[in-house]
DNA sequence: GCCTGTGAATCCATTCACAGCT
DNA sequence: AGCTGTGAATGGATTCACAGGC
């Protein structure tokens, strides 16, 4: 396939999620795999794995399959998950601490390089990993000093655009928001909504309509 | 609009987002709402929002607007957020603590009325909120007891599937999946995904395009 | 004049179906 | 024979554009 066909967003997102299980292949020694055995474990379409993947390249092989390890390096490379990506989180309650010590993160390759908090009483506080809670106001300084690439938002919903805008302006450009507001963003960066009380808005919903 | 019409998906996963904006305009004393307010404050198109809201009703007055206080009670009712919905929560790790805790859900009418885990060292713990941590043993008859409606999971990946499994035998019918994992499920349940490394993914591969 | 409700048009995503390679 | 790669067909979701009521 073309290298300049436009790829579908939906796409990008299923590639993350094969990159998963075939890890977990990997480990375990796994050779090759098939379309319809990953969309089987993906819950997916089997021509939707391989029409994903032929967005990026041919991969597999015509009448065996896909290389498990060379797949999984492809997926790498696609997503820059063969490199580190530096993290900065703001908002250091319950769910702050929890995402900062959350084992997957580091899993995958993404590093808490600083951690802030408006909360007089938490500034200075050190934390298990080392980091030092900082104070909101110097997220402009450190930002650049330490390179943040993105930011984890786990701050109370009045806090969370002017923090938004805080990191947007220390050149931060792209932004997981745990928060249920929808921030403003410059053109130029990336925000992602990760507020999990609208998922169980849709559960209730769908839920309701199964009886 | 009639009422027979198949309702997207999509659309329905707004109406959770536009619930939100409305209980603080509500707050406020604001009055009476356009679709295109609510839509910038959204991030969405105006046309989007009164073609969502059309599936269900009329709301609207032409040349005014929506009423603030009426919408915000049609949409409640629409996502059955108007009533309380019991949850259980499997996995007590940083994570699971976290959510636990984590005042959104209460402000959404989600209840925790049980905490599982496997870990024998914390099962017995008595949490700030007065739960006490149960043995995953003990879900299939506290599930029913307790009348558990939907369930997280907070699970290490590889106990998820057997969770989950768990809690669908128990009669659960929805569970918000934080592991990073796809659960098998019955065809009359439901699971939503919420691993968010996989939007850290997503961030980084559209970081990387944008140079 | 203003803003909703909604068919029609457009855009995007998924699935089918089969040609092509091993 | 088996499984990938992919155009074509289908199915959904978004946006346009305007008629209709305040």
């Amino acid at each position: 396939m073309s290298r300049d066909t436009k790829i579908p967003g939906a796409t990008i997102e299923r590639i993350a999620l094969y990159l998963r299980p075939l890890e977990r292949m990997e480990e375990k020694g796994t050779l090759v795999v098939s379309s319809e055995k990953l969309a089987k474990i993906c819950k997916v379409n089997p021509a939707q794995v391989r029409k994903d993947l032929c967005y990026f390249g041919e991969f597999g092989v015509r009448g065996v399959g896909y290389d498990v390890r060379e797949l999984l390096g492809e997926i790498k490379k696609i997503l820059l998950s063969d490199r580190q990506w530096k993290l900065g989180i703001v908002g250091m309650g319950n769910l702050g601490m929890a995402l900062l010590h959350h084992q997957n993160f580091q899993k995958r390759n993404f590093r808490f390089v600083a951690a802030f908090d408006s909360d007089p009483e938490k500034i200075g506080e050190i934390l298990p990993t080392g980091l030092i809670i900082q104070p909101v106001s110097r997220i402009r300084e450190l930002a650049e000093e330490l390179g943040i690439e993105m930011a984890i938002l786990a701050t109370p919903a009045t806090e969370s655009q002017g923090v938004a805008s805080l990191l947007f302006e220390a050149g931060v450009r792209a932004i997981l928001n745990f928060s249920p507001i929808q921030v403003r963003k410059p053109e130029c960066c990336l925000v992602v909504n990760a507020d999990f009380t609208v998922n169980l808005d849709n559960l209730a919903y769908h839920l309701s309509k199964s009886e």
